[in-house]
DNA sequence: AAATAAAATGAAAATAATTCTCATTTTCCT
DNA sequence: AGGAAAATGAGAATTATTTTCATTTTATTT
């Protein structure tokens, strides 16, 4: 048993990086704030986890801004603002997501309900300052 | 001028087949469903086009369903049921979409909002009874 | 603790949706 | 009609994500 660096907790460290975050990072992004801590995780390994989080239902997905899929530690809804020019996604915790609709969500299509998604799509209070320097 | 089939008119042939279906199709569907009627339409046009549409807000990005990108011609708030397994969306216009939140959205955040998306994610009827056979 | 099975990982190749390039065609304007 | 500007097709390029497979790590059994 010799003296060497714990290989494991690859998986924890995934899901404790998501949780400890509110940008509601990608898969790279998720990678590149492990590189610090972590460079022993690779890209393949965070996608296959997030996967898997995803699957088992510890972690949510936004859905995808520019092209590329946003996760979220906090899979009880609610409502996300997103900036179509920095691609920051925050929460809106003052709002509440209209969950109670699933049932009657349900109720009109026959089917289960698993998910809730509302966001506002638009332009963040720093770039729309930013923007007004085009004149 | 010789008689030769009209070669334009492709922009509008690709609104056209957008607004004629409730299917929220993908650029690969729009191309697919052109195929018939108008075989002189390539995909990359057909994603130009759609791109442009959505820049013109003329129609809706709906977001990606299994990493496919969905449009709808109906750029009014709706709401919308994503089924996960067959990756149908429909609209549920008997629910309203709360974009009366909007103006709170922009107060709280000090951003402009310029979209408002609610979707419920599940497993619509018909492929609740076909994953019954499992068992 | 040793042996074995099962699961997880890294590195790089493979996949696939989307975008881009550029030569050509079509449309618009006078 | 003539020329500029815009649109298009074909295919190459891009890129986020997935997959393959050999290796390492973890779990299990004794």
């Amino acid at each position: 048993m010799e003296q060497k660096t714990k290989q494991y907790g690859k998986r924890s460290a995934i899901l404790a990086c998501l949780k400890a975050t509110k940008a509601h990072p990608s898969a790279d992004t998720v990678y590149q704030m492990l590189q610090e801590t972590r460079p022993d995780i690779s890209l393949a390994t965070v996608y296959r986890n997030l996967a898997l989080f995803k699957q088992q239902g510890t972690i949510q997905s936004l859905g995808t801004v520019n092209g590329i899929e946003r996760f979220d530690y906090n899979t009880a809804p609610h409502v996300h603002f997103i900036c179509t020019q920095c691609q920051s996604v925050i929460d809106l915790p003052e709002l509440t997501a209209p969950s109670a609709l699933q049932a009657q969500v349900e109720a009109i299509t026959g089917g289960t309900v698993s998910q809730c998604q509302l966001s506002f799509t638009g332009i963040c209070q720093s770039c729309c300052c930013c923007e007004k320097t085009g004149s």
